[in-house]
DNA sequence: TTGTAAGCGTTATCAG
DNA sequence: CTGATAACGCTTACAA
């Protein structure tokens, strides 16, 4: 293994300064196109890329997006069920850029230096946003609203997920619907929860105040919201979890009272993880387009880096209903 | 937001040389215990952390580990379904030592520098391999047995899990069971298969070659295969899936078939991913310790980094069989 | 035990 | 358009 060639390297096989070197590689506009075009060759026979290290050292650009994987979403594990596709995508994403997904443990660890941030599973007013924006990093957060200025948000349309839930089941012929939804104080959840009043009360649906459970996305919380909501004198026909994981868990406990769930109680989850279309019955559920989301993301972290001055976005990414077995026509 | 302090602030602050600084900071053996405390508070009290970007120009070590979660246990998505949890775990250790993984994307990608890396669900003879060994950085493989000199394996015990399933399934007198196996040029994949055939004729069980089938570790090919298996003459009353989302697939092929799964033929599973406990029937299987795969491999990667003399350490992690419903009584 | 000074590989600022 | 040259923040011989 020979040494890594070195932009002097370049410099010597091209023929001109190490400046020049640097402008070519780095697409500045002084330059020749000749000289340009020699240098790139000289790169490319040398196999030279530049070091990041040093370039971070010069110029403050590190190539690196920090990625936070928070909790709020549930048990800390349990957000990676959901987040590993989506990080997945950012990796993939980023990389096409040259940047790199470094992904941050948990709070404190600012210790390397990155270019953005991007944070989920965050409560909007999680104090490592505030860090963050404090180094003039910007940020992207999903389903997370960050309170500063340089911060792009991406999210599902949890609204109209919700909406298109309901409304299958409204179709389908139940009137007795509940909801069982995630933890109120982040996005998604609250989002969903609100959709669902809102759609319900659209419809006419009568909505008590037991038909509105609150989990936290966990299936742990599901079963216990369900098997609440089985014991009602007049049982909902019909269930919207705001996870798949409650749904699953729905499912489970339907089963155990004796019932069957699809027939008897109809449930419809959100997210379409692997584990949905695996159910028994199969989930019908809202699928989030993961991979869409953080593609979106990285593309949203890049633009900030890259363009100072273009206003942060905010996109709203649709969502789809998946129907499978686990809903089929109401009882009356 | 003022500026990050330097070593020349602390040094400053503390009254001595940067030089001094930077080896009171970094442990070094020549510094008066005076010095170093005095140091150490400067640094304290100005907030100061070293800029990983000058420390790797001087040095060559980055604080980085590289991780590559590659696709040979099926679709690439397929393979962060199960690797999420152990790159948690791989973040979470990594972090407690300073270090910090940096996720690349796919190969080609080796643009930045890192002081070691992990690698997961990659061939053992798969190029970047060694490339990154060519680098003189040390790997570690998750179930990947690297054939480079610096490089440590940590994996579960997969022959030993398959032989709890064996014998579980054996003691609920099933005789007729069946393997379907994940793909065999993968270490998981082969240590299982080699361990079930040798473990059925430990129990001297009859093992036609149709009892034997190739999947790939996806749902689709689990359904497939189960599907051929219950075609049989005269087809097993138990199935040992190498992987979950195989199991899985297995009991709604079973349901389908219109047979019970659990009761007329038992399944287990191998992974214990979230899914399996939310199955209907809850899915027995041989859970694998990922919190833990993760920690040693960090603890390995921050070993070969810190003490590049120590040989490589080679971990089998022990797996535990969780009986669920989904094995009972075989008929015979 | 501590200080001086020479890099490490780039970028960026000036002249030319 | 191009070339010197000074940072960038830290590590590490080499001296003292």
């Amino acid at each position: 293994m020979s040494e890594r060639p070195t932009i002097h390297d370049v410099a010597r096989e091209a023929g001109v300064s190490i400046a020049t070197v640097s402008r070519a590689l780095n697409d500045k506009e002084d330059v020749s196109l000749a000289t340009r075009e020699r240098v790139r060759e000289a790169a490319r026979g040398l196999g030279y890329t530049v070091d990041p290290a040093a370039r971070a050292l010069g110029s403050q650009r590190t190539g690196l997006v920090a990625v936070v994987v928070g909790d709020n979403a549930g048990p800390r594990d349990l957000s990676v069920i959901f987040f590993g596709k989506v990080l997945a995508a950012i990796s993939r994403r980023l990389g096409q850029d040259g940047y790199e997904p470094l992904l941050l443990s948990e709070r404190g660890d600012l210790g390397h230096r990155f270019d953005a941030a991007i944070v989920i599973g965050l409560d909007d007013d999680d104090p490592l946003i505030g860090e963050v924006a404090e180094r003039h990093v910007p940020l992207v957060g999903i389903d997370v609203r960050c309170p500063v200025p340089r911060a792009a948000y991406v999210g599902s349309d949890h609204a109209g997920g919700v909406r298109l839930a309901v409304a299958h089941l409204h179709a389908l012929g139940h009137r007795r619907i509940a909801h069982i939804a995630g933890a109120a104080n982040i996005t998604a959840g609250a989002a969903r929860l609100e959709a669902f009043r809102r759609e319900a009360e659209r419809l006419g649906l009568q909505l008590p105040d037991d038909y509105v459970r609150t989990g936290d996305f966990s299936s742990a919380s599901g079963y216990r919201e369900t098997c609440e909501l089985l014991a009602l004198a007049e049982p909902p026909t019909a269930i919207v979890a705001a996870s798949d994981l409650m749904a699953l868990a729905a499912l489970q406990a339907i089963w155990e009272s004796g019932r069957r769930p699809g027939r008897d109680v109809a449930v419809v989850g959100f997210d379409d993880l692997e584990a949905a279309a695996l159910a028994h019955p199969p989930l019908t559920t809202i699928r989030q387009d993961r991979q869409e989301l953080g593609a979106l993301a990285a593309t949203a972290a890049i633009e900030l880096v890259e363009r100072p001055d273009a206003p942060p976005r905010v996109t709203v990414v649709p969502v789809e209903l998946v129907v499978r077995a686990s809903s089929a026509r109401g009882d009356r």
